[in-house]
RNA sequence: GACCCGUUCGUCUAAUGGUUAGGACUCCAGAUUUUCAUUCUGGCAAUAGGGGUUCGACUCCCCUACGGGUUGCCA
């Protein structure tokens, strides 16, 4: 019977909550999910000078948007009697010594091998001293170094599972050498591969796509972003790309993680955000839609345009033209109805059509014999129609346009529009 | 420089020695749609290079090239 497991994700408060770091938590999260294990999250604060109230807020506020729950937070800068403790058990063991008012852990030398459930078998040799000098593990000011702090943190936690950068593959043996002085058991590690950005570079804070709370500002919903940073160096070994955070928990695993860095690619991640929306029921698209409008529009409109957008930014624009009594024309469509002659009288004729009507309940369908009263075929209407309702040559269907916006407003339309083509 | 990891269409990836090397994004063409979007069909496009091993190599081994990482009293 093994020990249940436990995960964890160890960042350090930098002011925001980096893509790739949040890849990190969500391997994490999802490998506990998945085994029925519990995920620790734990803040590497022991740099005071980005150590800031907002610097920490970045990490939850970024964690929560995800909707991965934790156990903690822990924080390192509260555990000093501990790490005092186990840095007690080196000087006994003899494993470390002052070196210019530093304390500095002497390395086995010998070569180290690690199973990385990656990478697979990775050997480091450490007979050489040259390559590998022993380590500082306290300052001189008495504050411990990363790897010591890690190391405690993760044996102290009880950590089965260290899921993290591959920017850490060096530094494994470091920390195995640590836990063997100690004479404890290693978790086991996961090295996942970087993101890099679109042209190869190192993904940092200033690149596009870099701050994880960046992309709700940008109209991403976060099942999608979740979808797609999980899709950036793991496969479901399947066609499948689109899912949710449940069913990436049942799909997920170790073993079909990639070795290779992943490049963001701005637009898949688009098109995933775009799937989401699809897969969204009205009523949660009208939810997570009118946060995006600064004017206030009903629900049927948001609905009317839920296929229309791939990010929840381009909702004010796809609606204004409900909203706005005055709305743009837009030139090139207008010039395509003024190219046929027979538009004008055409939307007269619908316009009386719909003036006789008193039942405003399915206004579409007397389009089509309108046209056909006039010798038309429906399409020569329906484009004008389109265009003097909204001003634009693509947008909701023509029905839910005209029922939105009501026999009043449609012939006030229809008139301000044919007033224009004479 | 040394050490470590990696390299399949432009990008994300599938193919655990035998496939016409598959899918997705982008792009192009066509169908559907009044239009745009959606949807559907088709198309362009890849095993970094060179040596081995093998009847047979994307897959295993070696070399080279390229990319990334590490090399702190940062985390």
């Amino acid at each position: 019977m093994s020990a249940p497991v436990r995960t964890r994700f160890a960042p350090s408060p930098t002011g925001y909550l980096h893509l790739g770091g949040a890849r990190t938590a969500l391997f994490n999260w999802l490998y506990a999910k998945k085994l029925g294990g519990t995920f620790v999250l734990r803040v590497e604060d022991t740099d005071e000078a980005r150590n800031t109230e907002e610097a920490r807020a970045a990490i939850f506020e970024g964690m929560e948007w995800m909707g991965l729950a934790w156990e903690g937070p822990f924080y390192q800068s509260e555990r000093s009697d501990i790490y005092l403790k186990w840095f007690e058990k080196l000087v006994t063991a003899d494993r470390v010594y002052e070196d210019d008012g530093a304390w500095r852990f002497r390395f086995d030398r010998k070569p180290i091998t690690m199973q990385d459930l990656v990478c697979g078998e990775v050997t480091i040799d450490y007979t050489d001293e040259s390559n590998t000098p022993d380590m500082v593990v306290r300052r001189s000011d008495g504050s411990f170094v990363f790897h010591f702090v890690n190391v405690v943190d993760d044996l102290t936690m009880g950590i089965t599972h260290v899921i993290r950068g591959e920017d850490h593959l060096m530094n494994t043996p470091k920390h195995l050498q640590l836990i063997e002085a100690f004479g404890e058991t290693a978790p086991q590690y996961a090295h996942i591969p970087l993101i890099l950005n679109s042209d190869g570079s190192k993904m940092s804070k200033r690149d596009v796509g870099a701050a994880l709370g960046d992309y709700s500002k940008q109209g991403f919903s976060s099942p999608a972003v979740v979808n797609f940073i999980a899709l950036l160096g793991w496969s479901p070994k399947d066609d499948s790309e689109i899912f949710s955070l449940q069913e990436l928990i049942e799909k997920f695993s170790l073993e079909s993680v990639n070795r290779s860095p992943g490049r963001f690619d701005a637009e898949k991640c688009e098109w995933v955000n775009q799937q989401h929306l699809l897969a969204l029921t009205p009523d949660k698209f009208v939810e997570a839609a009118a946060g995006y409008c600064e004017t206030t529009p009903t629900p049927e409109m948001l609905k009317s345009i839920q296929e229309k957008v791939s990010l929840l930014t381009q909702v004010p624009d796809a609606v204004s033209f409900y909203l706005d009594p005055e709305y743009p024309i837009d030139s090139e469509p207008l010039a395509k109805v003024k190219g046929n002659d027979s538009a004008g009288a055409l939307l007269t004729a619908l316009a009386e059509t719909f003036q006789g009507l008193t039942d405003w309940s399915d206004p579409k369908s007397v389009i089509g014999s309108t046209a056909k009263a006039h010798g038309a075929k429906p399409g020569q209407l329906m484009f004008p129609l389109r265009i003097a309702l909204s001003g634009k040559a693509g947008g909701p269907d023509l029905g839910a346009i005209l029922e939105i916006l009501g026999k009043e407003e449609c012939l006030r339309r229809i008139q301000r529009f044919t007033a224009l083509l004479s």
